[in-house]
DNA sequence: TTTTAAAATGACCAATCGGTCATTTTTAGG
DNA sequence: CCTAAAAATGACCGATTGGTCATTTTAAAA
């Protein structure tokens, strides 16, 4: 990695966060400055404009939730397991893996009708995620552990709209408790799935 | 109603779907200005900040809402019936009942971190979701449409979050279609508590 | 019709916004 | 160590931000 990549790199790092938080809109370049201690040309230098640095700050916070997802999917062993550290994942949105909470409902939302980029990276991350789910209960399915006549991509849509929109609860009351219900209502559906 | 109130509430109409759509810290007095054809000082006659303004607007935002709900369960005369227009009015995310999508998941995932008097707002208006549902599912318990030992409250919570979730899915992939198979799944789910 | 308060105006303000660029400092290959 | 390119700097720019206020216009009760 030469200087620049580095310090590129570092300028995202330290963004990221502020723009997940804050919003896209809200953040200005010269948080960014302040979080970085660099100056505001060294910015220019990296990033051609704060569009630019937007959006690779929500590609990072994506990547971010995507890898801490993958490491959490490792430790489960069979597809129900998956799911349920799946689910685990995204159950403690106060304190959430991503700084500023999950950014597909931050950045969707504000996207959605301002930001065409955006809102397309978040529907993309949306649909990555889709497939991810339905291939463990796919795989599931195939493994004998749930009934073959379970809808996978079905059960996704309504997992991970059932996430996003209790993580929205739970952040907007400062508690989990609506979280634990969702969690637990999730993980009895699957159950039921169960051979 | 004097000229003032008049004014104030001419200002709060055309300001709300702005704030709604591109966001509490994204819309600017100017864009107001422009909306309603008023000038600065006039703005600054009936709000003493923008901030105020933008409470007025989320306050607008959310009576629109749940005046609309309250309308369209209106027509529902049993509680199932009541679900199902619950849910079909929430069903259309492309064309929404208020210009700009959900005001709770817009200005709750804007606020949750930035703007604790916004964020009680939509807090409390969750609350009050969820005190409707729990009542309507109570009443079909009663009047022995539902199974008694449906859990009301907990149905009530996974039947929002679903919807939030959908909702967000649809904005930003573009079309209903999540939100369809959230739709017929909750439709499921309430059809097996019948009796 | 007169009068007084309320409402509306728009010029003006300091602060901040995103962005530029000549200049200096640092990096890294020869 | 030398040198050319890359990186970093910060003063500076015009535009826009939220907000103020003296002045004018309008409304409405007396």
């Amino acid at each position: 990695m030469t200087k620049g990549e580095e310090t590129r790199q570092f300028i995202i790092e330290k963004a990221a966060p502020i723009f997940n938080t804050k919003g896209i809109a809200a953040t200005s370049m010269s948080d960014i400055m302040e979080a970085t201690k660099l100056s505001k040309g060294s910015m220019y230098v990296h990033f051609e404009n704060k569009d630019v640095l937007a959006c690779a700050a929500v590609d990072h916070n994506m990547k971010i939730l995507s890898s801490k997802l993958e490491n959490a999917l490792r430790e489960g062993k069979s597809a129900k397991e998956q799911l349920f550290a799946y689910i685990e994942f995204f159950s403690n949105p106060i304190n959430p893996p991503v700084i500023g909470g999950c950014p597909l409902l931050n950045f969707g939302t504000e996207a959605d009708d301002t930001n065409p980029i955006v809102k397309e990276k978040v529907n993309a991350a949306i649909k990555r995620g889709q497939v991810l789910l339905n291939s463990i209960i796919e795989k599931g399915i195939a493994n004998k552990e749930f009934t073959p006549d379970w809808n996978a991509s079905e059960f996704a849509i309504t997992l991970f709209a059932m996430l996003e929109g209790g993580h929205l609860m739970s952040r907007v009351s400062g508690n989990n408790e609506n979280m634990k219900t969702i969690e637990k209502t999730l993980k009895k559906i699957i159950s039921e799935k169960l051979i």
